[in-house]
RNA sequence: GGGCUCGUAGUUCAGUGGUAGAACGUCGCUUUGACGUGGCGAAGGUCAGCGGUUCAAUCCCGCUCGGGCCCACCA
């Protein structure tokens, strides 16, 4: 049946949503099947923000690589998660009802959270659906393949169970240190938690004295208000300037307190004046710097950001203000000899902003760096596209110089699963398989094994949200609860994710998965870049400037966009740039590939292969073999980019503008200049590339594939096998550049002497190489005799 | 300071050791049979700069400049 329409249109996308969603055999993870699994481990989208095209751009080629696989023989675990866990859940509550965490009882805070997320789950789903994403399933549960949420009872059950696996095995322990605090969420924070921002502040160049001496120094510092928390002066050993205070005692301004001075590499000659005043906690260096040389640390800042007792004067206020009054101080006594303003890289909460302060603090680590070497090597020993990605990973693993601090202080998030004897301080540990809230459940056993006491204390804390998220391949592949499955389908078979989190969700899986498993989470990662606004500016929420992909829907469906997503460029090389235009540029190939299949569509598709192929027509099964195969390696590598330009080329110029002109008069046959055979032969060659272009299409643009197969080939196309590429009879006389070549030379000879293309030109030199394509040639552009040289 | 990456047409990007490519945009021409959301054509580039290897460099190498990202102990 000749296709009628016209054109594509997005309200299409609709009926073969609606159809995909009462029978999608093929989208389903069949759990018996015998093919080979193929699994992907999706980056659960935080659920309390809409997502924006960036995200699904990345779900779009997510989705071209499940539909590729599942064509290529693969039972596809492909699932979608919500993550719903941590700080961002909770300080939306806080917003909404403008009470903080700890204002409130805990059962109420998590009542607050509960509140957040039952109104914000259900957008990013549909935004999800409408592009055509083919996750397993819709359904919300347990089994393979069907949405996750994190805060579920039987997902923190698993992460529990990692944590309770691990402190078995020895790798967690609880140690009183220095670590970030972040004032704003009142938590600990791990050191992939922090983002550096450049902030405005002042050098101030304060005066410290020489105790016996009337010598004064002058030392720069961009933190005054910690100077009672110095611990030593240094010098550069080569500095001349100051060899002679090596040895001598400082006295701190305005505290009076006196400080060892001595020589030490970390001082810079041309940093300031060269003498810096070493402080308990200012930044990392501080803190390395005190464990070195063996100092007792002071710290003055307590877990609320305001300064304590050792600050003196300054007690009680929050550092900001410490700060400024210090200098005021220093002022009205003259030590403040000058201050010039400066930027200075500093260190602050990556969800809240806060600047990150230094607090000494009880918490859990996990052990990693013990860890690092093997780390580096199962970086080495996984598959990245694009290879360069790995050295995001191999850098971050390389500065890693802390354990990894697991508790947070804080509320609707995975709980520590421990309980703690009141009596001889025994740690409790639950047993596995169930999800454990001791702060308000009673312990899994009535008396301590230890000493028989039967007075316990729940865990208050909870675990880092990196703890939870970075199990995803254990969850899916079913680690701990189905242990066959899980065997057989482990390491998993691709991670996609941004580049942005490659320090904490790629890193920390693979960490925490070597720990449990011994061996490497996944055979291939995929790092995608960012879309970015029209300018090149990342997409920010707060200056509101994502996308949101309802208004491209609005405008042009799911399918032209996807179909953008492939053209545009590699993800995982560059940046995109959102521009509606170019999506619209997207539409225009739709149209193109869906008037193909209406021409194709008028004639009668033949019963079988004629037995002799007209030489042009073994000339584009070539073409057409040729485009499979290249499709077939670059898809493999999760490259969608360079294939489906090619194909998109090959539809709009070697098929279309030549191979359909130069058969059409054949295929027509209106003069009955040709056999019944040679029209045949292009009737059938043409619904051949037409079937193998619509299969090669269909991992990227679904929908209009679907229906155009439907309606020429019946069937489901997302059902077919991938095309294979097949030997053909072409004899390969002449190359397609030299006959696009021949046929631009015809055309623009007839342009110029002013005929139209459809005019007879009584003769026309042609290179004897053509000679097996004479009568298409001839009937194409209706030469009278050819005159081959 | 270190690392990665990019610098090609007005714009967004492909690309290759041998005459420089596409899309979009611009301008001109083209109106009936798959498609005007089409077709044909034009203008537009010292392929960031400098040096090296080579018969030949936009491509390989080195340096410089300029963007972007990541890391780092700039008091």
């Amino acid at each position: 049946m000749p296709i009628e329409s016209k054109r594509w249109e997005k309200e299409f996308e609709q009926e073969i949503l609606s159809e995909w969603k009462k029978n999608t055999p093929e989208n389903t993870f069949q759990e018996k099947s015998k093919k080979p699994v193929f699994s992907i481990d999706t980056p659960p989208p935080y659920v309390n923000t809409p997502v924006h095209v960036g995200h699904t751009s990345t779900y779009c080629i997510m989705d071209f690589i499940a539909r590729y696989k599942r064509m290529k023989g693969f039972n596809v675990l492909f699932p979608l998660g919500l993550d719903r866990n941590g700080l961002p859940i909770e300080m939306a509550a806080e917003k909404k009802f403008n009470k903080r965490f700890n204002e409130v009882p805990r059962e109420q805070f998590l009542e607050m959270c509960h509140k957040v997320l039952e109104e914000s789950s259900a957008e990013s789903m549909d935004s999800f659906y409408k592009h055509g994403i083919t996750f397993n399933s819709w359904k919300i549960g347990t089994k393979p393949g069907e949405i996750y949420q994190t805060d579920s009872a039987h997902y923190r059950s698993l992460t529990q169970d990692t944590f309770i696996e691990l402190y078995k095995k020895g790798l967690i322990y609880e140690d009183v240190r220095i670590n970030n605090y972040c004032p704003g969420c009142q938590t600990t924070i791990a050191d992939a938690e922090i983002i550096y921002e450049d902030k405005n502040t002042f050098f101030n160049d304060i005066t410290f004295k020489v105790k016996g001496t009337k010598e004064e120094m002058i030392i720069g510092t961009t933190r005054p208000e910690l100077v009672t928390t110095c611990g030593m002066v240094i010098f550069n050993p080569k500095d001349d300037r100051y060899q002679h205070l090596e040895g001598k005692t400082a006295v701190t301004p305005i505290f009076e307190k006196e400080v060892p001075i001595q020589s030490h590499p970390m001082a810079e000659i041309d940093k300031g004046t060269g003498l810096a005043m070493m402080c308990s906690a200012g930044d990392l260096s501080d803190i390395r710097f005190f464990r070195e040389m063996n100092l007792k640390p002071i710290i003055a800042i307590d877990t609320t950001g305001k300064m304590n007792e050792h600050a003196g004067f300054l007690k009680g206020l929050s550092v900001r203000k410490a700060r400024e009054k210090m200098i005021e101080t220093l002022q009205e006594k003259g030590l403040l000899v000058n201050q010039k303003q400066t930027t200075h890289r500093t260190p602050v909460c990556e969800r809240s902003k806060d600047e990150i302060e230094f607090i000494e603090m009880k918490e859990y680590y996990l052990k990693q760096l013990d860890f690092k070497e093997k780390m580096k090597k199962i970086a080495l020993d996984t598959k990245f596209f694009a290879d360069q990605s790995r050295s995001l990973l191999l850098d971050w693993i390389e500065s890693i110089s802390i354990d990894w601090p697991i508790s947070r202080r804080r509320y609707y998030a995975t709980e520590v699963p421990l309980w703690y004897c009141t009596k001889c301080k025994e740690v409790i540990l639950p047993l596995k398989g169930k999800y454990h809230q001791p702060w308000r459940e009673k312990p899994p056993i009535s008396k301590c094994p230890k000493c028989n006491g039967t007075d316990f204390k729940g865990e208050k804390r909870v675990l880092d949200t990196w703890f939870d998220s970075s199990i995803s391949p254990l969850y899916i592949l079913q680690w701990s609860r189905d242990h066959s499955f899980f065997k057989k389908n482990y390491p998993c078979s691709l991670r996609p994710q941004g580049k942005e989190i490659v320090r904490t969700w790629l890193y920390y899986t693979l960490f925490k998965c070597y720990l449990l498993t011994n061996q490497k989470a996944f055979e291939n990662v995929w790092i995608h870049h960012h879309i970015v606004d029209e300018h090149g500016k990342k997409f920010s929420k707060s200056k509101g400037t994502g996308v949101d992909p309802k208004e491209v829907l609005d405008k042009f469906g799911a399918e032209p966009f996807r179909m953008w997503v492939a053209l545009e460029g590699n993800l995982d090389r560059t940046d995109f740039r959102c521009s509606f235009e170019r999506i619209e540029g997207g539409k225009k190939t739709l149209t193109k590939l869906w008037n193909t299949c209406r021409f194709i569509s008028l004639f009668p598709k033949p019963k079988n292969k004629p037995k002799k192929l007209d030489e042009i027509d073994e000339w584009i099964l070539s073409e057409i073999n040729g485009l499979v195969e290249k499709a077939d390696n670059g898809f493999g590598k999760y490259d969608f980019h360079n294939p489906t330009v090619d194909v998109k080329h090959f539809l709009w110029e070697t098929f279309s503008s030549h191979y359909l002109e130069m058969i059409k008069s054949r295929a027509y046959n209106k003069e009955k200049a040709f056999s019944k055979e040679e029209q045949e032969s292009a009737i059938w060659t043409l619904y051949q590339c037409l079937e193998k272009m619509l299969l090669l299409l269909a991992p990227v643009v679904p929908f209009i594939t679907h229906k155009l197969y439907q309606e020429i080939f019946g069937g489901n196309a997302h059902d077919r096998a991938f095309p294979k590429s097949e030997k053909t009879g072409f004899k390969g006389d002449f190359s397609t550049e030299e006959l696009v070549g021949l046929n631009s030379g015809i055309w623009q000879f007839k342009k110029e002497k002013g005929l139209a293309l459809n005019k007879e030109i009584p003769s026309y030199k042609i290179p004897k190489k053509f000679k097996s394509i004479e009568k298409t040639l001839q009937s194409c552009h209706k030469i009278g005799k050819i005159e081959f040289s």
